[in-house]
Parts: C-alpha cells; sequence; structure tokens
DNA sequence: ACTATTTGCTAAAACGTTTTACCATGATTA
DNA sequence: TAATCATGGTAAAACGTTTTAGCAAATAGT
C-alpha cells in the first residue's frame, strides 16, 4: 500500500548520475558545467518517477520552505478582511510560496503560540494581520524571520501596509460634491464637538481628515453631525429615526457600510427614496452593500490590493523598511443621485 | 544580528548528556530509563537556553509535521463557510497542529497544484472542503495521506462531515408548526412540479425532503411554492414583490437566508410587518441574517461544528472510513410569531 | 613535450533530529 | 566465583537534500 516516496538518489540512480549532479540539474543551478545529456537524461528520469523534491530535507538544508505565516487576529475566522487573505493567497500562490494561517483572537498568548508555531516550521516570513488598522502590541520576537503588518503598525516591525485612509476620506466627499450637493449633507457617525479628546484610531483619523479638509477645500459644510462611538448597524437605524423626525436630509455621509444598512432601513420606514430623496455615501465596501437596495456608494477598503501587497513586500528581501498606503477604491453603485 | 538557532546539541551539551538522552527527555519517551536527574538537568538546559526543536529535521526523521493542509473551492476567499475556517483552526490549534490553506477556485489545475505543494510539504492530512455539499472532482492523489471531505463527497475518499440537511428541513417545518401555523405557509425557492426532473445537489435534495416529509407528518401543505433557479436576495425579492400583488400569505419557509433577506425587502415595501403579518423562517444562518430587523429565525449551517469535526476525523488515525452528518443549529430569532 | 587550464562530473559533509544497537557498571542469582 | 540481569546512558546511522571541495580526462598554452 504505502507507496515509498521516490527520492533525488532514485532519480540519480536512474539518470546514471550522481545524486550531486541531479540536485544541481533539477534546481535549475546557472553556472554548473553539466553536459546538455545529464540535464536531459536527469529531467527525463525525474519525469518518469514522479519525483517531487522533499521540502522538509530541502528546509534542513537550505532554510527556506516557501511557506508564509499569516497571523491574523480576526480575519480568518471572521467576515472582515476576507479580501486581505483572498490577496495574500493569490500572491503567495503565484510566487510559489503556501500560507499558514493561525488566528489569535487579539489574545497574547495565542499570539506567543502562534508566532513560535510559525517559526518552529521555519516559515520564510510572517504576515500580521488584523481587522482594524492600528497601532498593535506583538511578543517581542527573538528570531529574525521577516514581517510585515498589514493593515497595522508595531514599532518592532518596520513594514507596514495600510489602507489610504485619508486619499479615501476625500474621494467621498468629492463624490457628493461632483454631484452638485452644496448643503443638508448629514455626517453620520461623528461629531467633531461631542468627541473631543476622544480616542479614534489613527486610521479612523486619517479617513476623517481627509473628509474634512475635502469638505473645506469644496467650500462645503456639515448641516449636522450625528454622533456614534460604534459603527453598528443598531446603532445607524436608531441615529437616522431619531434624526427623521424632525429634519429631511439630502445626503448622507455615513463613516460606515454598516451605519449605512441602519440608515437604509430608517429612511425606507420613513418614507423617503435612495437617492430620490437621500442620497448615501459611505465607507468600507462591506459585503452587504453590494446587496441593498439601491447598491449602496462606498469607498472600498482595498483588501485585496493590501494583501497582494503584503506578499510582494514579504518577498522582496532588498525592503527592509517601508510603509505602503494602498488607494482605497470608490465603488459607484445606485445610492447618489444629483442634486436639484 | 541573525542570532544562531539553538539546536539539540546545544541542550544536551549544556546538560552534559548526549543529544539521544535529550531528544529522549524531551520528547518525553515513556519506557525510557534515564535518571530523574538526567530529565530535571536537560529541561533545564532547554528552558535556559530557550531550545526550539526544528520542526523540519524532525519532519525529515519522522514524517510528521503537525501542519494539515486546508484545501478549499472558495471558502477562505469568500464570506461562505468561514465558520468551517473557524471549527478547522480552532481545532487544529487544541490538537497542536497548524493548518495551511490552500484555494483552487474550483480549478483542476489548481487542485492538482495545491495537492502537491501540501503534499512536499509533508502535511498530516488534508482537508478538502466546498462551498456547497456536492458530490466532487478530485485529481486522483498517488500519496497515501489522510484525507477527509468537508461538505462534499468523493468516492475516493471515504471520510466525509456533512450537514444533516434532512433534519435541518424537519426542524424548519417543526418551527412554524409549533408555533401553530397549518395553513397560508408559503415555500420560497422550490417548486415540485416546475423542478420536476431539474438536478438540485444532494444536499439540497436533502434538506427538501426534510421538509416535505415533516409537513405530511404533521399534516400541512404549502399553499403556493415559489420556484427559483437561483437563490440570492435579488429573487427573492421578485418573486415576493409579484406574489403579494394577488396574496397575503400566513408565513414563509425561504430556502436560504439570502432569499428571506430579498422577501424581507419585497414584504417591507408592501406594508406588511415580520412577524406579525407574516412569520418567516429560513436556513443557513448566513451573516445576514443577524442583521435583519426582525433577526431572522433560521436553521443554521453547522459550519464552525462540522470544521472541528473534520480535523478530530482525520486526526484520528483509527477512523478509515466514516461519513458524519452534523446536526444543523436553529437559530431562534424574531421572525417567527405565533398563528392566531 | 611538458605544464596549466578547462570540462564534466562525483564524494562526502552538513543541516538537526530520532532511533537502534550497544556498552559499561554494579547488583543479583546459581 | 562465574554467569546473568538491570541500570543509565552513548555512538552512530538514518532521513533527503544542497553544497563544497576535488578528481580525472581532455584541451590549450608555451
Amino acid at each position: 500500500m504505502s507507496k515509498k516516496r521516490v527520492t533525488l538518489a532514485d532519480v540519480a540512480r536512474l539518470a546514471g548520475l550522481s545524486t550531486s549532479a541531479a540536485s544541481m540539474i533539477l534546481t535549475g543551478r546557472p553556472d554548473t558545467r553539466l553536459s546538455p545529456e545529464a540535464h536531459a537524461k536527469v529531467h527525463e528520469a525525474a519525469a518518469t518517477l514522479g519525483y517531487r523534491p522533499n521540502m522538509a530535507a530541502r528546509a534542513l538544508r537550505t532554510d527556506k520552505t516557501r511557506t508564509l505565516a499569516f497571523i491574523s487576529d480576526h480575519i480568518a475566522t471572521t467576515r472582515y478582511g476576507n479580501g486581505l487573505i483572498r490577496g495574500a493567497l493569490a500572491a503567495s500562490e503565484e510566487a510559489g510560496h503556501v500560507l499558514m494561517m493561525l488566528e489569535t483572537y487579539g489574545d497574547p498568548a495565542h499570539e506567543t503560540r502562534a508566532i513560535d508555531a510559525a517559526i518552529d516550521r521555519q516559515v520564510d516570513g510572517i504576515i500580521f494581520a488584523f481587522v482594524r488598522s492600528r497601532e498593535v502590541f506583538l511578543p517581542s520576537i527573538t528570531s529574525n524571520v521577516r514581517m510585515v503588518m498589514l493593515n497595522g503598525t508595531n514599532r518592532q516591525c518596520p513594514i507596514a501596509i495600510l489602507p489610504d485612509e485619508y486619499q479615501g476620506g476625500c474621494e467621498a466627499v468629492s463624490l457628493l460634491a461632483d454631484a452638485n450637493f452644496t448643503d443638508g449633507i448629514v455626517l453620520l457617525g461623528h461629531n467633531a464637538e461631542v468627541e473631543e479628546g476622544l480616542f479614534r484610531s489613527g486610521t479612523i483619523l486619517s479617513r476623517l481628515n481627509g473628509i474634512r479638509s475635502e469638505m473645506v477645500s469644496r467650500g462645503l459644510g456639515f448641516v449636522d453631525e450625528l454622533s456614534s462611538w460604534n459603527w453598528e448597524p443598531e446603532n445607524g437605524y436608531k441615529l437616522m429615526k431619531k434624526y427623521l423626525k424632525n429634519s429631511r436630509p439630502k445626503a448622507l455621509l455615513c463613516m460606515n457600510d454598516r451605519l449605512a444598512f441602519g440608515a437604509y432601513q430608517a429612511l425606507s420606514e420613513a418614507g423617503l427614496k435612495i437617492p430620490e430623496d437621500v442620497s448615501v455615501v459611505s465607507f468600507d465596501n462591506d459585503e452587504i452593500a453590494a446587496y441593498l437596495r439601491p447598491g449602496l456608494t462606498t469607498i472600498g477598503l482595498p483588501h485585496e490590493a493590501m494583501g497582494r501587497e503584503a506578499v510582494r513586500v514579504l518577498l522582496d528581501e532588498k525592503i527592509v523598511e517601508s510603509e505602503t498606503l494602498v488607494a482605497m477604491e470608490p465603488m459607484i453603485r445606485g445610492s447618489v443621485g444629483g442634486a436639484d
């Protein structure tokens, strides 16, 4: 039953050469002086035997496994940042690498275990990925394995990939401005005065800065700003429900899609049509955004591109320090109409 | 800079013993005759040096990597079946294993590449996971690595984990029956006559069989059955929109949550309240189910449990053939009221 | 015609474990 | 007293590669 693995020695024997020769030929070493015939024989032998190199043995010798670790807090086990995995997976496959998934649940004990597990297995590099970009803790790492932070930053690790939230903020405002909205714009999810002094993560701050600076440079202002600490559908629904009792906004700029999702329901219950009565623009490009009717126009987090970028940077040994900002992608759907 | 890895030989040297002794002690071999002092010395040495075994070397010798491959068609890169990963990840961690993710996009070329990549890396087992359970193709595998099919079946692989769709179908009907619905129940997504002879996957057939047999044994019947090949929100919306022009159902049994999602919107636009006017029950426990207002009562696919079960079975070498049916889990939310 | 150089290849060490076989030494038994 | 056995350990082989150093034959240089 148990097929004996075919080894390099088998190939060499069949080809009538030494294992050294076989090794050099199969790994495609450049400056070797083996004859064309030798090459042919070895390749043929390898093909007929169906030879596959034993990566454990190779790893032992070369310290390279063509395996990367993807250590995330909540990425693999929730739907957030699924695109990160998609991108990372695709890019590693293209690079002939394989991804090892480890989840830490944001828990330090799990983090150390995950890191140990990865390093024990001699991974060529580690991607640390986080649901919400932020400055992040990490257990100190003794090994000098390559690392990149995906959607997060950490001073121990000088390579980071982040979404360009500032640019995203600008884009969102531009969308409304270009649709000729000049007033009646409500910001849903943040109020500058109310939240004075409260800490928002760096990435959210960038998003807000982008929004506010673009508003100013377009000569616009919000008619109202509705504050909410949590950006869940529930909050969007309640805030809008209450707000609609006395006001009729023309456009909603929602801090994320989940708030927008809640707002949709409140608007619908108030008999308001999107986009005829109210336009809505938002952030993240959550999966729900496409399901809503009409489709939600939103400035998408470029998760897939970020995932790809992470492995690209990780594999490029020349890069030793860099902070990459990946552009956010406006997803134009049906929720923004034109102002009168 | 580059810290030299601390090796077993270092530990042995510090402990004043041979590597053989150190190895035996650290791997916790049972029937060795090394003294308690030897044990103590080795453990201490290992601790002070921070020794971590080189798994490549160990794998080379023992052919065990404590690594499993999770090869899926679209699981890792979409939000479907995220629970499968969650369960598999948790279970492998508990078992001291690590998961290697590979995605095939349902494409045979990717499948062979993924399988090769996994086997090259000497994984201890492979989980093949699929978004929709079905009989599934696989490139023939020469290696005699352990395999399990997760949410799918294949004759080459006699171990499979599947959701108990039949039982799920029964549960859904029971939910309505127990709420005293006796008539006005509409089935959304399937019509026995219209779809006569059309092929649905085995798992969907089981779901339908469960539904229909429980209906019969409860003495119930559907007042209407609305056929739709694709079960997307769009379809649910359109079907219900049209149906509501002439009819007023009391309860909706939706074939999945996405249909239900569409139906919600149609009901809302028709001014019907859930659950006061219409009760809704559905299948899958998609993430949207919890977001809807009111929360959607649905018979959940037990993805997490299935994922756990997959690694449990994979790691239990005694099991050589088995088909596990994992019970579906009714998620009671607010969408089912009581019949008058 | 002898010494260098190139050509084409191989032997053997090394990577870090696990495991088998064996070796002292002292205690027990016959 | 000699043979046996238990005790506590070690030496060395093996796993399958990669890589360094080197060897013999052929070619080139003087």
